[in-house]
DNA sequence: TTGACATATTCCCATATAGGAATATACAAT
DNA sequence: ATTGTATATTCCTATATGGGAATATGTCAA
């Protein structure tokens, strides 16, 4: 069974980096493909490749201007990313909070020996 | 050339969804492989593989418990995917402000003919 | 020690891809 | 109509994988 296909989903899509460069360029303002490529130093056909899996998932659109191709990013379709990852964000403040009382406990010399730094779990 | 192995940095792990349903698992807290297996409905070898991946990509620790593995989850790990997409949160908040002050002058009856929905571009 | 339990790992397979090279397609200028 | 510009697409290749099936490895209990 293969991987699933880089257009299944924003994940897949994202997980290739020089498509999360061209989203993270595109932030500054829409682009054609072949500025898109010279900024990220990629050959017209990689950048084009790219694009288009970028437009299957939606995370850019395209407008026709002559005989260049516009490429626009829509942030948007980077949403479930954020809200996938917010899941996990408590954790990362609930560990931030303990150790911010034990630095403190530390400073004021109120550590006893019943305190303890932070369980690690140990790792293999 | 082939994909980035799936080992290579969090954004390529967490492109299979299996992964990403197993860490949301041990958001709960640490699991055995069999326990994981369960929940999820995946079968051992299975679980064992993906765990393997998370494992090397450090999004989970392991310790052994007698004859039972324990995985827990390391969210840190998970922060650049939130930062990497945090650059794009400014825009969707602008484009909130935008459609909220949109909205408001309809129902204040603002709207005057110069002013207009925010522009998409064309799709192709 | 042996058998049971827990789990990692190997072998296999069909699949998809990122880049290279080449080509096809579409639009603009002369 | 011809030539130039912009870009999508095709062909090719070596590679990695997710799941299935089987097996190897490690720990524990009787």
């Amino acid at each position: 069974m293969a991987r699933l296909s880089t257009t299944t989903d924003v994940f897949n899509a994202i997980a290739e980096p020089q498509r999360r460069a061209i989203l993270e360029l595109l932030t500054e303002g829409e682009l054609s493909v072949n500025e898109i490529a010279a900024s990220l130093d990629l050959n017209q056909p990689q950048a084009s490749k790219h694009l288009r899996v970028l437009h299957e998932v939606e995370l850019v659109e395209v407008r026709q201007e002559g005989r260049q191709r516009i490429y626009q990013l829509q942030s948007e379709s980077l949403k479930p990313i954020h809200d996938w990852v917010g899941q996990f964000e408590a954790l990362w403040n609930t560990r931030f909070d303990q150790l911010d009382a034990y630095l403190q406990s530390l400073q004021t010399g109120e550590t006893t020996h019943e305190q303890r730094k932070p369980a690690d779990g140990t790792s293999i």
